[in-house]
DNA sequence: TGGCACAGGTATATCGTTTAACCTGATGTC
DNA sequence: GACATCAGGTTAAACGATATACCTGTGCCA
């Protein structure tokens, strides 16, 4: 026999108190003696009652729930665990503070990412989101606007927008040190393999890579726009290798590029890191599984989830204080980079 | 000027009738003419109105959302997509319906995992919960009949329980089909590296390997347990390739686990699949982005996750009907295996 | 000694739905 | 013609919390 769920009005009754009593000791508000507020607590756990969500959620208009929304194939999800990382880091705020993550995965369907923060906020089913995968010409500040949805974006805005973001300090210093490493090891042919042009990280990263390439008075042998998938790194490795001025050296935008560009050059008979260096970016566990092992610009997934969702909460009024700091990207040197070709 | 939500009084109002008459149209019960149906229905279109989860979860106890807590810490989980999957075939029933995914990543710590259902279930967050990774000795459904939630497992639980799962046709037939596979190219000297012991499927699959093994009257060269992790597969390749009766062949317990020996093989300078055939299991993207690429046994898990979502809604009243039939596990062969050495 | 502030509560309206119970006019049945 | 039935609604009571307004006994000061 499974009796039914204690209510406030259980634990107040047990405690010989009035149900606003009750709801004043567990959220704190109001005055209440040290000894009813006891009486209270253990009235409380010895029922096991737990406010329902639902009723604060009614009454209060907040759901203590944030949402995420993830716009990607299951495939392409599945290959870059970018996503997983940064929603641990949620996480690890989220769930001291009795939050709930709501997710939701889209797809690629055009108008399926509206419809879902239009759900989202018309049920009210959470108080905030957080955006990721900052897109040039985003329309989604808009819609959480109108939509009067709380939001913070992981990682840079296409433009200025009262919508706030976090990004690691020194956003710049991971790429700069892997041309660094490059240039030190004798390279003056190297090329950029970016992702989709859509995302403002692209256009940053690429701008970093020529900046930083431009300061050894040297240009790109190549800059390649891909897509983030398998298929697309070995088209883009064959044709930086089988073109002329072939690069030393090849930079990619994620870690399953960079590893599929590798096996891609190995098919070609061209010899990682011998012939060609390979860096990747985000510093998967993946990187670590393959042979060479690969060099990688590391960025703090993790720690970007977790400020990201303790801006949130800030937003919401739930804490206050400064987010914690992100590691700024640092580059990883493994196996996949060695001194140019006809240098040691 | 951002103007209060709509609610169902003011769809009610504007479409002239009684909110109940509102909520009967929604939700289809009761008997309304075609004519206020569509007034009704124009209304709230035209307000833009979806009833209020927070209000309907609390009237009508159900929350039309569904849970998962997954035990992993944020490194184990990024370098196997293994629950990305499962959830993206969870979303494609879910959303079509409504319903919502509240998802929990809790860490390794042993009170984590129970408390998060316990707050999930105290908090009427979820109408239910799928659970993953079958586990022997698993203490979480004896939880969730006293915590008085619904749940279906992914996979076979480790006794007779009546907690309904889900599971493959013929899961046995992909590592079958590796047996043949390899004893088919000449293999003799077969083993096997399994993941952590806890898990059902660990032993289910060591006995089916030994089983299509045994059909030939050959027995396992090893049988290795592992962990899921790099260095586990780094160290299980180390032993296998150093003692006597070395392999020429493996088979791993994951992808992630294939990979890693792969390259832990191609360290000790041992050539694959020359020398020593890998196969992994799961058929992630990770398999077809390396050199060579993994043959392995594909496991269809976005139809695992849609089949636990939908037998899960059945169990909460909400579809009727068969679950989709999960594609049965095959072996997709690759480039990793080869005929045993010293055989063409 | 009257008045007032304040600690420590209580009573009750309210959040936005669903639903059980009730109403009403039209139709069918004998 | 009387009565049951039924389609097509309406009314009002929950659901389980929070928060506003209100009450009551002390202590303190002028």
């Amino acid at each position: 026999m499974v009796s039914r769920k204690p209510t406030i009005t259980d634990v107040a009754a047990l405690a010989g108190v009035s149900v606003a009593a009750v709801s004043k000791v567990v959220n704190g508000k109001g005055s209440i003696s040290a000894a009813t507020r006891d009486r209270v607590l253990t009235a409380a756990s010895k029922l096991r009652w737990t406010p329902s969500a639902a009723a604060v959620a009614l009454r209060s208009a907040k759901t203590r729930a944030i949402g995420m929304v993830a716009k990607r194939s299951p495939d392409l999800l599945s290959a870059d665990p970018h996503f997983t990382l940064l929603i641990s880091g949620i996480e690890d705020e989220l769930s001291p503070l009795g939050y709930g993550l709501l997710l939701h995965i889209v797809g690629e369907e055009p108008t399926a990412e509206e419809a879902a923060y239009r759900r989202l906020a018309d049920e009210r089913r959470v108080d905030g989101v957080v955006l990721t995968e900052s897109r040039i010409g985003d329309t989604r500040f808009e819609l959480l606007r109108a939509l009067d949805l709380t939001a913070v974006l992981v990682g840079t805005p296409w433009r200025d927008d009262p919508v706030p973001s976090v990004q690691a300090t020194g956003p710049a210093d991971g790429i700069r040190a892997a041309v660094e490493h490059l240039v030190g090891h004798g390279h003056r042919h190297i090329a950029y393999v970016s992702g989709p042009e859509d995302r403002v990280h692209t256009l940053h990263r690429r701008r970093v890579f020529e900046d930083a390439l431009a300061a050894h008075g040297l240009t790109p042998s190549h800059s390649l726009v891909s897509d983030f998938t398998a298929a697309g790194a070995a088209h883009a490795i064959g044709t930086l290798l089988t073109g002329h001025r072939r690069p030393t050296a090849v930079l990619f935008a994620n870690d399953s590029m960079a590893v599929a560009g590798m096996s891609a050059a190995r098919r070609l008979g061209v010899d990682v890191p011998g012939e060609l260096s390979v860096i990747g970016h985000d510093d998967l566990p993946l990187g670590e599984l393959v042979h060479p092992r690969l060099t990688t610009v590391r960025q703090d997934l993790v720690g970007l989830g977790r400020a990201a969702a303790r801006v949130l909460l800030a937003a919401l009024g739930e804490v206050e204080g400064t987010p914690t700091d992100i590691r700024p990207p640092e580059l990883v040197v493994r196996e996949s980079t060695a001194p140019a070709p006809g240098r040691t």
